[in-house]
DNA sequence: TATCCCGGTTTGGTATCCCAAACAAGGCCG
DNA sequence: CGGCCTTGTTTGGGATACCAAACCGGGATA
């Protein structure tokens, strides 16, 4: 692979593991030694990486992209219409062996699970809800909805009834959908994506001083 | 401004306009002559219209992003729910003045314009209701999916009636927001999309042998 | 002591250079 | 005559060189 992609991908892993705090300078001098490239190929998954709103450009410099937990409203506001649709597209598409490949992930994550492995495998459960609309700008979209939310996701103080809870709403939208249940799916979808934000806008909130300690400016976040 | 900015838009715009073949090969060298810069900011700007889909790679080589014309009905699947949404969201957020300021860009559109200001207005009418849902969520994703039309549509055979017809539909559904009626503009909003999709579906069908004339591979037309 | 000014340093923006791989054309061999 | 290989050229990927502007810090000054 291309050393522009490597470098792309990893800075990228490094921004949403949080890595790199958000609002952090980066300078292409630092990345050039971190990466022991050359300004050439740093300058391009730099402006990639500007494409996917996880750098931005402060005035001449580059920063890692803040998180403004002000837009989680606003987030949840754009992915019900697009989730809805997707699972209701979902009842009509979906193949059993689709819809089995997903259960089987979702079974896959036991409560033993790393945290890293809950926060993967409770993004991609949209995504590949999306994928099975068999749309590929509902799925982009969506994709991207989940980039952005993630960041703030690890800063949720993720507690045992809320993380089986999750579970439970991702499979329960799954069971409409292989019922073939549109109304059903959508509305568990919608609800889902309400609960998740109540229950993370919730979190943040009380955790605002656990937040600030860590070194998170809390900005946007009613 | 950065010369890579300047680059970006011109190429983007000889994309948009059609000036710049789909699917047509471009070379950094060739590019590098023509906007009489280096290749570092010519780099630069391909990968960001990488992000933005307007071109794409080939093996090795830089091309001008085709047209699918197949991704039509995947398109309006996607608009239809986010336009719904934004037209609801509009009624409630909306002020008069936002409205006006609207309806006042389509009027200035009068029959004698030339086609790039209907194409434009057409195009922005979209973006601009999108704005009033007040979710920047909403607002790039119309907007990217609009700019994912804009070249099919300069492909439609143009009536006198049908461009009627689609200026009648935009008032209709900025009037439903003006009188804050959510389900109707819901309706009318989703209405108008399918409508717009079926009119150019046929025009683009009926028209086959004029696209191909014209140099321009049908491809992903039913 | 607070402020302003000035020069040195760092930074991103651009131009060039070098290279390996892809490509195309021409010639060689079967 | 046709297919294959060779070789010269072109292309994109990466490294480096150079520049102007932004930034920073220290010293002079009010």
């Amino acid at each position: 692979m291309s050393q522009m992609l490597q470098i792309h991908d990893q800075l990228r892993e490094m921004i949403l593991s949080l890595d790199l705090g958000p609002g952090e300078r980066l300078t292409e001098r630092w990345l050039e030694s971190r990466f022991e490239g050359s300004r050439t190929p740093i300058r391009a998954a730099l402006v990639r990486l500007e494409g996917e709103e996880l750098v931005r450009r402060d005035g001449r410099n580059w920063i890692v992209a803040p998180i403004d937990l002000g837009e989680l409203e606003a987030l949840a506001e754009f992915r019900i219409p697009l989730e809805t649709t997707a699972v209701r597209l979902a009842c009509a598409r979906a193949s059993a062996a689709d819809i089995a490949a997903i259960e089987e992930t979702l079974d896959a994550c036991q409560s033993g699970a790393p945290r890293e492995e809950w926060h993967r495998v409770g993004t991609d459960f949209h995504v590949e809800i999306a994928r099975l609309s068999g749309n590929p700008f509902i799925v982009k979209a969506i994709a991207g909805a989940m980039t952005r939310l993630s960041r703030a996701r690890w800063l949720e103080v993720w507690t045992e009834p809320s993380r089986e809870q999750a579970w439970r709403e991702h499979r329960r939208i799954l069971g409409f959908i292989k019922a073939n249940d549109p109304d059903a799916a959508a509305r568990e979808a919608a609800d889902h994506i309400t609960d998740t934000r109540d229950r993370l806008l919730r979190s943040l909130n009380e955790d605002r001083r656990g937040l600030r300690a860590r070194g998170f400016a809390v900005i946007g976040l009613r």
